[in-house]
DNA sequence: CCCTTCTTTTGAGTCATTCACGATTAGGGC
DNA sequence: GCCCTAATCGTGAATGACTCAAAAGAAGGG
């Protein structure tokens, strides 16, 4: 199913934005409004961000995106949906990149005690150093002392649970 | 250790606003910082949005404080730190409780291929409906047909990961 | 080809948060 | 107990990310 006949199929018409919009998250996933926006505008298509907001907005509520909000970062957007995947969040730069669930059978998202609540959904969000930050930290700590170098940034304290705190 | 003990053993001084706070998120946990003023200003400390801010930055830095960001809510601040425990949230009304992680070890939490990052924590967010708009939901459908009755919202097509996919 | 309806655009407005900086206060030293 | 200095608070303005409202513009069934 291409990217037209997904637009028909849930009910949206298709015009040149929404198509190029799609096509852009399918090479970039996990973009932000704006880098969609200067996407688009690099791809020839003069869009205001408000028009971006709107179809990402349509799109999503279409079922077409899925919005992922990190803390500290904008929205952003990718086209897998409906399968169950999570993200892996870099502390140092934001880049977010696809972590399958690899049990595919969480036993851990399956908490004894909700509090009471009707759970339906788990959202699962990993924190950690992407691959060039990692490097450019190791760059920058080697060959200099281990000073403030302009590398990433290291500040924040981690949040949320500690992996694996104690089987 | 009290309030005051607490914010000397982080390097930070006492003050009335810093005491009144933390003794708001021991009986209000999850709030905001909307919230934290109206609390604040409830218990007779006159004070600003900005101040409240500020103060809530600086516990959080210090450690006093975690942070959290649901997605479609502002940050919402708690006193448990430095235990690994999750949240759920409200679907219909944004209410958060705090969710034990039940193993305390889990599989799922170590995903097999992370796309080279080197993570150290993970946050999970159960989505769902609690205990009270469960209630309403019914209360809203049953008497009269079922028509969009002025319950809780139900809107907003399920985000995440389904809970237990296929084993 | 036309008309209705959905989309996009334009512009303004909102919300939560941050920045800048002068006023105030905590708390160690005297 | 008083003073001094740095930490903290308050005020005002500004920012980023998004939302709302209404008019102008296309999509596509008839």
């Amino acid at each position: 199913m291409n990217v037209d006949e997904e637009l028909r199929a849930s009910g949206l018409r298709v015009t040149v934005g929404r198509r190029a919009l799609l096509e852009l998250l399918t090479d970039s996933p996990h973009a932000d409004a704006e880098s969609v926006r200067r996407g688009l505008m690099a791809a020839g298509h003069d869009t205001s961000v408000q028009s971006v907001h709107n179809m990402l907005a349509d799109l999503t509520a279409a079922g077409l995106l899925r919005r992922i909000e990190p803390e500290r970062s904008p929205a952003r957007y990718e086209r897998r949906v409906a399968d169950n995947h999570h993200h892996a969040v870099c502390r140092s730069c934001g880049a977010v990149a696809d972590v399958d669930c690899a049990v595919g059978y969480a036993p851990c998202l399956e908490p004894s005690d909700t509090a009471g609540f009707e759970i339906d959904t788990a959202d699962v969000v990993f924190w950690g150093t992407c691959p060039a930050c990692a490097e450019a930290r190791r760059d920058a700590v080697l060959p200099d002392n281990a000073s403030s170098a302009p590398g990433p940034r290291t500040d924040g304290a981690p949040h949320g649970a500690p992996l694996r705190p104690a089987p």
